[in-house]
DNA sequence: TTCTTTTTTCTATAGTTGTAGAACCATAGG
DNA sequence: CCTATGGTTCTACAACTATAGAAAAAAGAA
């Protein structure tokens, strides 16, 4: 028996190395050549992991969300209502180097998933479990009181997802107007808004 | 001396042409022969107009700004305050088929302009010429006692237009959750917790 | 008609990409 | 030490792209 690699191990650093270079080069300069090399393979080594290149785009695409779900389960994990939703929030946005990355890869994973109806499924199943976490933390924080507002639970929830999500390009391309602590006073100015309304 | 044409006209025909194709198939699919037989040419009948590719793609995305912003101070003539910024706000959020079109061309713009700095410039400035008018409304609401938030005007217009580019996504990879009356109904609810804060 | 100038088409080219598959290598068991 | 086998490299190829530029076409002026 020869040496004997950990496939499901080779394929998350693969796509750790796809990160690296569509965070730092863009998805047109992702080539199988170049992510093989950050990978420290050759051209074909990627094969027996990712038949074909979509493939492994697809797996990179679908991990950044279950590293995100995974990040915001935990800040959550001993919190509920308004503390759970804001910890929630504060994960998705861009406010860290590794999240910042996380946005430069989210934005050409829209653009393929416009015309790719695979990644336009895994988008809309990831949105709608964000969405519904937030839509429960809101109830609980109208159970514990802390949200009198009559605006539907839905209306509010759609709002900060469009919040966070618009975060995501223009922390990328605003920097300057959206650094991390605007970033945060933004969203804290949404969530004093919310609690305050009545 | 022989046929003539409007050579500005002709740039203009052609950058319509880029947008239906990139509504339909995607940047990925927007080639230099799709787009000049889209526009009834062939191949090579673009480079009179338009040397590169990056030169047609360039004049295409600034004359979505162009005319978002048109539409823009358009909507807002009459109108001042929290009206105006309603109004204002209205005019980006992709309520029909067009500005669907638009959010459709903007994304991978937004691609592009993570690897491309001209690009980028030009976001940057759109976005800033956009904040400006969303702070100058809100100064003039202040002015008019329709607000009374003691939260900065740059939070709420920061909240205001990341509401609305992240409106540019969902409307389009979630468009069941983000249909026009909900992304109105989204931009209502914000505007209106806005003027209950105090 | 014929000429002149603008516009358009068409063909060619150089470069890049994803993918296939043969050749090569390395390692653990006998 | 040998060998079977999983892993890796390398070369090749076919498709596709943007771009260049020569050739053709069109259309008003003389």
């Amino acid at each position: 028996m020869p040496k004997v690699v950990d496939h499901d191990r080779r394929r998350v650093e693969l796509v750790e190395a796809t990160w690296r270079i569509i965070a730092r080069h863009g998805i047109e300069g992702a080539t199988m050549r170049d992510i093989a090399a950050e990978a420290g393979f050759a051209n074909g080594a990627l094969k027996p992991y990712f038949p074909t290149k979509d493939d492994l785009l697809a797996f990179a695409f679908s991990h950044v969300f279950s590293q995100t779900s995974r990040r915001m389960t935990e800040a959550t994990v001993d919190r509920s209502g308004l503390g759970a939703l804001r910890a929630y929030c504060l994960e998705i946005l861009p406010l860290d180097d590794i999240r910042i990355s996380e946005a430069r890869i989210v934005i050409p994973f829209w653009q393929k998933a416009l015309t790719d109806a695979a990644k336009a499924e895994l988008h809309a199943s990831a949105m709608l479990q964000w969405r519904n976490t937030i839509c429960d933390h809101l109830q609980e924080a109208r159970a514990a009181g802390e949200l009198r507002t009559p605006l539907p639970d839905e209306d509010l929830a759609g709002l900060l997802m469009n919040l966070v999500l618009g975060a995501q390009i223009t922390a990328v391309l605003s920097p300057v107007e959206n650094s991390p602590d605007r970033l945060v006073a933004q969203l804290d100015a949404c969530l004093r808004l919310i609690t305050e309304g009545r």
